[in-house]
DNA sequence: GCAAGCATACCGACTGGTTGGTATGTTCCG
DNA sequence: CGGAACATACCAACCAGTCGGTATGCTTGC
């Protein structure tokens, strides 16, 4: 979802180091693939350190949902495109925002609540709520925005809440195309389709399409 | 992507039965989390019998994403939205026909190739590759259609092949914020999200909305 | 017609390595 | 001194994969 290290801190407790490495190795590998060795070694961590911060792999994941939800969260509520006086400019300019994050492999820039509720969405309870969380909270920044937008273009047929979601399916989806890319550039495959998401938005408030790829 | 069996011939030889095991099983747990011994369990198949079969479990990956592309693709071949006399139509079809199967729990009409993927794609390139045409040849399978949709309705600044493979984008998209969904109907957030794209094509080919949800 | 020869399908005990997790320290800071 | 933050050593369960073996049926030569 977000490029490597751009806006989070360099991890410097042991706990925060192993929380990075969730990041890098969940997201190139899934959760249940990634051992918790494997996470220690990343992490510059020993087996006693891990379980001292985490009651087990399952809390980690849990912690990482969160940390997540926290570090996007932090991130999109500080990006420019909330200072459009038109609500209609702040949705598409956070759509820009999200294509202009799409860069290098697919595991630089994926998400890790998608990937981890794909994969425990039965197994674990908690992290399929945890990455719930996440993903509903990046589609409720937008909410206000969205409701503004239909309200001023008197667009039909679409809730504020149902608009928010979609843009959180259609990157989930972007993410998995583009992961299913074995060609030089998954980011180009994730961006076409947040490209159409742009489009759909411009039919759907009455604005002229701003240009035209793919 | 396809619910349970409704389509798929009940599974008689071992080889077939271990087949639809991995269907049942990855997609509940996904294939890192899903063992050998599980599979051999679930099929009714001893380890000899699985390894006779397949060489590894990644070969077993790459025949179950093939097994998945034949199975869908014979399913949507047959299907009866081919025989509108309008490209429009036949688009709109296809998408009221992959609603209608959304129904259940999201391991029931979830995407095999899509759950593979998303965690293997790194790990196994032969995985990635075979769940790659998996996902693009359910998308080829709707491109004639588009082709002449965009001629028919003159739509601009889209392709055949870009919107073929944005359907496949937002289809997996709604399945993993199916899977993040705690709430007892998983299917209607699918559905919710199939219906924004069926109104992105509507504007798109200005056609009337069809009717209002979410 | 039939048996020798061989391929296919399947079995289940076994192996070496890995898994998540624990028990018991040690170190270091307030 | 006491407790938080680690480290080391270890465990039982589980992992993918192997191996020697059997049952069955098909094919080919006589």
């Amino acid at each position: 979802m977000i490029p490597n290290q751009t806006f989070r801190p360099p991890a410097s407790t042991a706990r925060d180091r192993v929380l990075e490495a969730g990041v890098k190795l969940i997201r190139a590998q899934g959760y249940s693939a990634t051992s918790v060795d494997e996470l220690c070694r990343e992490a510059g961590v020993t087996k006693g350190g891990f379980f001292h911060h985490f009651a087990s792999k399952e809390a980690l994941g849990v912690a990482l949902a969160n940390y997540w939800s926290r570090s996007t969260g932090a991130f999109f509520a500080a990006a420019p495109f909330h200072h459009h006086a038109d609500p209609v400019e702040r949705v598409l300019g956070y759509i820009d925002l999200r294509i202009a994050l799409l860069v290098g492999p697919a595991e630089s820039f994926s998400c890790v609540a998608g990937t981890m509720v794909q994969e425990q969405f039965r197994s674990s309870a908690a992290i399929r709520a945890a990455c719930e969380a996440s993903i509903l909270g990046n589609a409720a920044a937008l909410e206000a925005d969205l409701a503004a937008a239909i309200a001023q273009t008197g667009a039909t047929g679409v809730t504020a809440g149902g608009l928010s979601r979609h843009v959180q399916a259609v990157i989930q989806g972007a993410f998995v195309l583009a992961k299913a890319n074995g060609g030089d550039d998954q980011a180009a495959t994730a961006r076409e389709h947040l490209q159409h998401l742009q489009r759909y938005f411009e039919l759907l408030f009455h604005q002229e399409p701003r240009e035209n790829p793919s």
